[in-house]
DNA sequence: ACATGGCTACTATGTTCATAGTAACATTAC
DNA sequence: GTAATGTTACTATGAACATAGTAGCCATGT
């Protein structure tokens, strides 16, 4: 099934958010972006041992057919997101995520659209919630 | 004024996680509790050495007058935590804590406890907001 | 065919992290 | 005062990470 999901080093995920974002890219695009978007000028050959990388530990996919190799995310963004958020949380808020939540708000951290978002999202939790409670399922907690 | 927050690695986390819960110990007793509540047990030394680097960077006060030092945080809880978190918003989600939080619901990290009392600061700070965008006030927080 | 230029593969370096051993020192126990 | 015990200071090792250099291959233009 789901192959688990690589761990992926933070100068690596700089390289896996170009890719989601564009989609597909040779070694010289990428650190074209890179050295656009950050203040550091990676070297060439840094960029793509990165790149061979993540490959070999199966964040990205290699078209080996076209000469400058083209690179496409093998995993999903949303997928390596979570992954990470929720090791986080576990690892330094010990799996307290309402913790978590309640100090971003008090940082302003959310914008009044995500605050509005954020509230509708838990509407529909507790409704969802309030379903499980009533006639069919059991569980919950 | 205050210190910049010092970078604190994983291993480094753990201790000061029972710093921060039991106020002050000496190295014996962190290495006993880290024995007790992780699966793997530290060495005597290896504990020292941690906590003497903690020492070093300003996240431990030591007292030297007592023979086994005594060791206490130098940097709060909640410091260490919300740097942390702004750092991980940062790097892993661009900032993005809406996308963060909507996560999080969504993986039902939040138990119906978090949510309600999520509400409520949300309302909070929606009052807040309005009170910010009206003439009076001032900074808050 | 040959040279040029760019790209890959392999390898190297320095740094940080995690872990732990050894030696020396102090405190207590006799 | 000397031995025993336990604690600190210093040092070492190995893995992971970040970065980059060198050599060789392939395609393209002449």
């Amino acid at each position: 099934m789901g192959h688990a999901i690589p761990d992926i080093t933070p100068a690596e995920l700089r390289i896996m958010k170009i890719l989601w974002r564009i989609g597909s890219a040779t070694v010289g695009d990428v650190k074209n972006l890179l050295a656009e978007e950050g203040e550091d000028e990676p070297a060439y050959t840094t960029v793509m041992t990165m790149m061979k990388q993540l490959a070999e530990k199966g964040a990205l996919d290699v078209e080996k057919s076209r000469q400058p190799f083209v690179y496409k995310p093998a995993v999903r963004r949303d997928q390596v997101l979570t992954h990470r958020l929720l090791q986080f949380v576990h690892t330094v808020f010990d799996g307290q995520a309402g913790e978590l939540v309640a100090r971003l708000v008090e940082e302003s951290q959310l914008s009044p659209e995500d605050l509005k978002r954020l509230e509708e999202k838990i509407d529909a939790c507790e409704k969802a919630d309030v379903e499980v409670k009533k006639p069919r399922r059991k569980g919950g907690k």
